[in-house]
DNA sequence: CGGAGCATTCAAAGCGCTTTGGCCGTCTGC
DNA sequence: GCAGACGGCCAAAGCGCTTTGAATGCTCCG
């Protein structure tokens, strides 16, 4: 059943068909519910290839991924992924994912805006002065960033979430607790999210006087394996700290097994702080001792980003606003004054 | 730069210019030497929506996913996807995800056949009698199913991993332990890797003359947390195992940290063999005491689906063919001889 | 009462590609 | 020398929608 056929058992042209059925005004109400309604009951669905065509609009959301034999995919994005696809699946929104060279992603950019594939793009992981923003910037596609990056001299829409000051609070707890030496396991601090952890740790640490030792702050992929590699540096380094700042729930399993290796004990010898993604599959409630994080839900990012990009697309939203969630922090077990 | 003007220029019709770029025989090679050699020069790349329109076919493979507020999506996924797009990159092949309903999947299922908006998709995570496989073949739009689906009464295509005889071996290597009793502590049994491993460990010991203790088959959603609760709810009942296979890595985290609370060890009070699909975030190394595996790599399953739609969708393949990967027995610290 | 103004509707021209059916030599075989 | 085959190319008809520009019939006002 095509729009031809509709119209022509409806004895209307096409013109009037299409209009009835999206809504313009030039149509008779009387008309439109005659459309409307024979739509419905022949189960008409206009051919998305043509709309396409016609239009220019796809109806559909991109991701780049990048991949490669070493490239990993952030286990993260699957809870993003959650959120996204529950926001999406409301709106007949599908996700485009277009793998790319994780060394040229902008030829894959290119090419989805060359052939018009999606009506925006998402954008995750940026870094400073990130060239991907730039150049969609540049190319016209609507996007969002979901994080934030630093040092562009245009505003660009992003939903993040308050990172440095979640670490700083994290940070001024354990300084108000007694630490005076806190380490940080991060992530890779090419990725903004990563700096402003450390920044906001930083700022703790000299809002009290204190400053942080460079050995203090380590930078790693997020795997259980360095985060044992990095607690174990920290922990038989001198002047090993009291208290860890960790930026992922995966890596302090690492760093917890690490310091029972060691014969040592959390909270006792050790104070730990984990930021909590949310995942329902490890939850810092589980740890030996249970964990305290910074906490907020990666997933309702997620659902929150298809939620602006389809008011995007819809031409409801329009401008470069950023927007900044808090985060919780949490307290359980696993931080004690230090001795 | 469109396919009109690419003509006009070469002075040709856009019908040769269309055939000499698509490799239809029945043009010059002179001629096609210029064509593809202007449409290279001039950047020409052929407008995709106004392709899909005229052939039906989109260039891209699908999946539906499941989702909802309840429903978590494994973190297999990104492993998967990760193998699935280091295949595509090369094949500028794009993957879309149309979220649906996790508890009306038909519904999206028909939609995408009904707009064409993929040529191919993959089904992953299959029941027995799977709905969706018979769904698909009924629809007529070709598939591949990662894992496998029993009780069709017709071919499929699909690859899987050798569930059984993974669990199998990896039974009959702890009843050579010296073991008499073995739990098991799948994922969802609904689904058919889940019946599969089960399958696998009854044989083993019913090759070995013993039984399965019903007690000892725990079915649950793969969470740390499940782990731990299955673990203690086995060790702490009667006839308490002393060896456990466990379906997941995560699951195993879960178990360790029961073994532990209990004041029991591994692999002295309990061996521990579990299934590994190979994350780069959490290694069975990696476990105070390293974990034994039955070990397959699901990203290369990833690509392997990719690979094969990939030829699904070029014509190269047609059949019904099932494929089935052998899967590693790893040994490692975490078994021993029963006491 | 004539024309401006409005509400409805329509025919037809795109969107940019693929593909059908044909045309025009040139070559082959008898 | 001619029918038929064939290689190479083309014009035009789709694919199914949106949108432009115009037509039609009414109402309303001066």
């Amino acid at each position: 059943m095509n729009l031809k056929q509709l119209s022509r058992m409806l004895e209307l042209s096409q013109t009037t068909v299409s209009r009835a059925l999206n809504g313009y005004p030039e149509v008779s109400e009387e008309t439109r519910r005659r459309v409307v309604d024979a739509a419905k009951r022949h189960g008409y669905r206009p051919n998305p290839s043509a709309r396409r065509l016609a239009t220019g609009k796809s109806g559909m959301i991109g991701y780049v991924l990048p991949t490669g034999a070493a490239v990993d995919i952030d286990p993260h994005f699957v809870e993003f992924l959650s959120g996204l696809g529950d926001y999406a699946r409301g709106h007949e929104l599908d996700l485009v994912l277009s793998p790319a060279d994780a060394d040229d992603q902008e030829t894959t950019y290119r090419r989805i805006v060359a052939n018009r594939q999606v009506d925006a793009v998402y954008v995750s992981s940026p870094r400073p002065a990130d060239r991907r923003v730039a150049l969609l910037a540049g190319l016209g596609l609507p996007f969002l960033v979901h994080g934030r990056s630093e040092g562009l001299d245009f505003d660009y829409p992003f939903i993040d979430i308050d990172n440095e000051g979640a670490f700083h609070e994290a940070a001024r707890l354990l300084v108000q607790l007694g630490h005076r030496r806190i380490g940080l396991i991060n992530g890779d601090t090419r990725e903004t999210f990563a700096i402003h952890r450390e920044r906001g740790v930083r700022r703790a640490l000299t809002g009290a006087g204190l400053e942080m030792d460079a050995r203090h702050a380590v930078s790693v992929a997020m795997t259980e394996e360095n985060g044992y590699r990095a607690a174990r540096q920290l922990l038989e380094g001198e002047a090993a700290p009291t208290a860890i700042l960790c930026s992922s729930l995966i890596m302090s399993l690492g760093v917890v097994r690490a310091v029972r290796e060691l014969g040592l004990s959390v909270p006792g010898d050790l104070s730990l702080i984990a930021h909590d993604d949310v995942f329902p599959w490890l939850k810092p409630e589980s740890f030996p001792v249970p964990l305290s994080t910074t906490r907020s839900s990666i997933r309702a990012a997620g659902a929150r980003v298809a939620e602006r990009l389809a008011a995007r697309i819809a031409g409801l939203e329009d401008g470069g606003r950023g927007e900044v969630w808090p985060v919780d922090l949490v307290v359980r077990g696993s931080i004690a004054g230090a001795k």
